[in-house]
DNA sequence: ATTTAGCACTCCGTTAACACGAGTGCCAGC
DNA sequence: GCTGGCACTCGTGTTAACGGAGTGCTAAAT
């Protein structure tokens, strides 16, 4: 059932001390009591003495696979074992129907792709009973669909661009002269004429293109323009962001009920960035990444594990989205149920995919 | 210094006893433990034995105002002994030079109303170390500036709308009968021809008024136009919202060091409803208003106070502001600081105040 | 050579007993 | 009406004892 695992230790990490790991960590996760000898004797099919297995808990301790929180307690997982466990050990259980059609109700019903990424993230963390978190959209991948523009006051004018996911952005710049209603009005529909329907990246670059070369070809209105729609679609311009709910069902473990490690983990949340940069990490790899314990680096996300996975509209990566919870968690569920949701999500954003009713 | 409180227990309920109500809510807010009689005999002025403290303390807890966690500790406020302490007995302290400023910068320079929320938030929060909070603007108060349909997919349309205050509202809506982009656009130009500058109220309303009234006298373009503002001004679509920042502050606080109290609390803010509704009553009194302990009637605020005050443009209730914090703060300091940054939002948001760089 | 049984040991968690300090309530005297 | 004194109550912190759970080690059994 459970294979060898190839290291150098092959002596003492035969496939009896895996299985052993396994079930170790399959029951501390359960109950989250440190598991003792007598305990897994009893679990595990193989019949061993409890004074065997301690022979090879012993092993496992050197190997820091395990660790016992004080001389006379049962064995936990350490950080290297869970991910021993996850990597190697772990049998995923497929997803519950129940929450199939839960996940496919819910976001196929999105009207536009905020609604979306709210339901995901709510849905990750009701049927998880931890905290969902989904990254919005980049919005490099996305096509200019209309740009418009309005004069505030003065030199003030206010840029407001739609996208092809129907999402709305908005932004204030500050010209060099000032304009019209009617020159804006004219600026807008030359951008709109030329750039609609092209990448946002795309716009970018051909806006600087332009702007270098190609100055004495156009006429003063369409370089305005130009000039705007850099203004607009100024690099950091695009405020990375997430949707987070349900951070407080992680006020219910015990392994977070530290009121210091819990203020780190909420303020890590509220500053944000410190999450972001975590989550643009995961979206490099695609398919399930998880980060368990300290593995993360980031020492607010210490006691807690991340499953996150990766989600595309049409083959491209746009975001991630994932579950945050306390390392003792029920890898084997999270893990499909993260990676279906990431496969739904980027359906429902699929622009061919929206019906019109 | 004193004065008496004209209630029907005037003989108990002299100066002599309000002074030490006084001092020993004052002597609680600032060290958090019961106080005890010997404590108060040194504290306050009067020269008392602790002997006849003992005697008073006793009337104030028949009163209902004092209250002691056991036999054989001090007193503690009750929520009537906070409530009287703070409707006649408080004597507030002037903002903090250095507060003020920081407020002032702050709001000063806040590029839109978005932003000035936000910025008042997290000073709210920083500067009283506990949670801060700001309803969005009403939307009946602000004026439409400009607004502009975007045909999506068949029926579906995307409004976009901007108001005074700089903000880009967005819905979607659907309409019955299909529109090519140069109708929407026709649509668009009557109405901002028409309700640009009016209040959305007063738009809501027209529009009513003239869909029942005037259909003979208008052509099919502006019926249409008409009929697709109704539904963007559709009246459910206000989505009531606040800001809130630094509830993690709240973590620190022993009395809401409780997993299961604390956790309540957090899901009342994330659930908004509840306490949006507690903010909508603070509303309607303008001026500061407070809420101790129970009498805000939720049950997750049991152990919070919250002190809030409206905020005004152009002498126009649009909204809330306040903080959040355990019974035990420090009234005398918050309820000012609260007071001015609802009078520096209102002037923050002022559009005539908005200077152009 | 591996597994097992037995045993001594360690450590946690709970309970009880105890002293201490802080504060009260009440009474008698000023 | 105020005050000092006294007995009493209650929470806190310390200590000791004890049972339970689990380990490590050693010696015997397979």
């Amino acid at each position: 059932m459970v294979a060898e695992v190839g290291v150098s230790n092959s002596q003492v990490l035969n496939g009896r001390s895996l299985q052993l790991l396994k079930t170790l960590v399959e029951r501390y996760i359960n109950d989250g009591q440190p598991v003792g000898s007598r305990a897994l004797s009893k679990d595990s099919d193989l019949n061993l003495s409890p004074a065997t297995i301690r022979n090879v808990m012993a092993d496992l301790e050197d190997l820091g696979l395990v660790h016992s929180p004080h001389t006379s307690a049962g064995r936990v997982p350490t950080v290297s074992g869970y991910r021993l466990f996850v990597d190697s050990l772990l049998t995923v259980k497929p997803l519950e129907s129940k929450d199939l059609t839960r996940l496919h109700q819910g976001l196929s019903l999105s009207e536009d792709a905020g609604d979306a990424i709210g339901v995901a993230s709510r849905l990750l963390s009701e049927l998880t009973q931890m905290a969902g978190v989904v990254t919005l959209p980049k919005r490099e991948q996305v096509c200019l669909r209309h740009i418009e523009f309005l004069s505030l006051s003065h030199t003030r004018v206010l840029v407001i661009f739609v996208t092809d996911e129907q999402e709305v952005h908005n932004k204030i710049i500050h010209t060099s002269k000032l304009f019209s209603p009617a020159e804006l009005q004219q600026a807008a529909n030359y951008l709109n004429s030329i750039y609609s329907g092209r990448s946002l990246d795309a716009v970018r670059k051909a806006v600087v293109k332009e702007l270098q070369e190609a100055q004495e070809r156009m006429n003063q209105g369409m370089l305005d323009a130009v000039t705007m729609a850099q203004l607009a679609f100024d690099q950091n311009n695009q405020k990375d962001d997430y949707v987070l709910t349900g951070e407080t069902n992680l006020m219910g473990f015990s392994e977070l009920s530290d009121m210091d490690r819990l203020k780190n983990l909420f303020e890590a949340f509220s500053q944000k960035q410190g999450v972001i940069h975590l989550l643009d990490q995961c979206m490099k790899a695609d398919g399930v990444q998880i980060f368990i314990g300290e593995e993360s680096g980031y020492r607010a996300f210490d006691h807690c594990s991340l499953v996150t996975s990766s989600y595309s509209v049409s083959n491209e990566v746009v975001g991630v989205l994932g579950v945050i919870g306390p390392t003792r968690m029920a890898y084997e569920k999270i893990i499909p149920f993260v990676d279906v949701t990431a496969k739904l999500l980027g359906a429902a954003l699929n622009p061919k995919s929206t019906t019109p009713l």
